[in-house]
DNA sequence: CGACCGATTGATGGAAATCAACCGCTGTGG
DNA sequence: CCACAGCGGTTGATTTCCATCAATCGGTCG
């Protein structure tokens, strides 16, 4: 991947690019020094606070965004109000939907969130530039696409106990990557309502799996939301996985 | 979608392209003639018989291939025996999964399909040369992750008379799209212990809710496999969506 | 302090899984 | 030719897991 760094040197990267995740893992590796500089003028940081919404459902956005920090939570929702999360995104995953107005998700934020925010139009014709960045943007759709058929095998096979232990250990994996991989510590980015609308349970079973993990002491909640995992094996054991 | 093709008249284009939906809805519409005639000298038609595995579940595969008839299913597998269908293919799709060897998914032929299959090598070279064919890629792969993410709505949300309606709505509307939009008629491409691994549900809970169906006048039963849908509106109700 | 919100815990009900019997069809072999 | 085994599918009886309904807890804010 680092291969595809055009830079060798910081000499000529945006202040903002410098320590940014988007430009090493992210699309904006994609882009040569030039390209960085010319998109990083189009560009502006935001902050979005926790449960405000980053895409309507069918609302056209005119924007693109790669996050810099925090959770992003990709909903569905049902005319009677059942609803779905079908994605979480982390930092540096790139967020919208190219080529398309829409696809019935909305977008919110799980967490506090920060972004970077770019025109449409901008992106769009760079990709017409540098067809390494489409290639970044399928290496990312396909990402996507295997960790939205691993959550359909958790949805349609696993039972409620390996639900929650499943989306424990994805968030352990997911929320801070570098980290230790044998145990975690971490803030639980979604409330009880959303981990249930995650792993299509009730709020009331995700508690009561919760509790019954921390029974059989797979896992220590300290403050309904600090969640500290001592075996990160044990826990994909519960997982089935 | 049609400008891209390069083509106007059918002169240059070989014989077995020619009446191929992959090179006008599928990924051959990005090419050119003299491409497509390059592509087309390195490529095989297969035919496989329902059942047998086209990709094995984590076994390397040397070639892709586009879909000209027949039903593929996506198939995930727990250690325990436990399995998900994540995805069903038809024509034209594209098949295999362009720079990772594996997702831990298997490819079956639910019917008999017929494919037109290429090595690796000659796809990933030919990207190369033309980004227009990495897009039709990156278009497909959103069109399947937009697929997962519906089905994952169905699967964490839907009652079992829901998802079993969900199910025949999306053959009735993908088995032969050039169908009429009100009615359908068609035979089931998945045998009901394949639709409900598909849906999460176990082989009698499907029977159930499709006598119940019938007797709701929803849709018509002859050979167990053969189904009319007199009404699609009447369905897409009974499948909430 | 009390209202409110998110979370936990308990009691009960229901939808789907499980267990089991049976149907209709096909192919096979005595 | 018929007996019967095998397979996919249906239907019925029972069980189980999770949803639903309801009460309570602990923390925060006005």
């Amino acid at each position: 991947m680092d291969a595809h760094r055009k830079d060798i040197h910081n000499s000529d990267i945006p202040v903002l690019c410098r320590a940014c995740e988007a430009r090493h893992r992210g699309v904006c590796g994609a882009l040569t020094s030039s390209q960085l500089l010319s998109l990083n003028k189009q560009s502006t940081r935001k902050h979005i606070e926790a449960g405000s919404e980053l895409i309507g459902e069918s609302q056209e956005t005119s924007s693109y965004a790669n996050i810099i920090t925090g959770v992003v939570k990709l909903t569905k929702m049902m005319s009677d109000g059942r609803q779905q999360i079908v994605g979480l995104q982390f930092a540096p995953d790139f967020l919208g939907r190219p080529f398309r107005i829409d696809s019935g998700i909305s977008a919110d934020a799980a967490t506090d969130v920060n972004v970077c925010s770019f025109p449409k139009a901008a992106i769009e014709r760079m990709i017409k530039e540098a067809p390494e960045l489409e290639h970044r943007l399928l290496e990312q759709t396909l990402k996507e696409l295997d960790e939205a058929r691993d959550w359909m095998l958790t949805l349609g096979r696993k039972t409620a106990c390996e639900k929650v232990a499943s989306f424990l250990y994805l968030i352990a994996t997911h929320i801070n990557p570098e980290a230790d991989p044998d145990s975690a510590s971490f803030e639980l980015p979604l409330t009880r309502s959303d981990i249930a609308d995650f792993l299509g349970l009730t709020i009331e079973t995700v508690s009561r799996q919760l509790t019954k993990l921390r029974k059989e002491q797979v896992i220590v909640i300290r403050n309904n939301r600090h969640v500290e995992v001592p075996d990160l094996d044990k826990l994909a054991e519960f997982a089935s996985q």
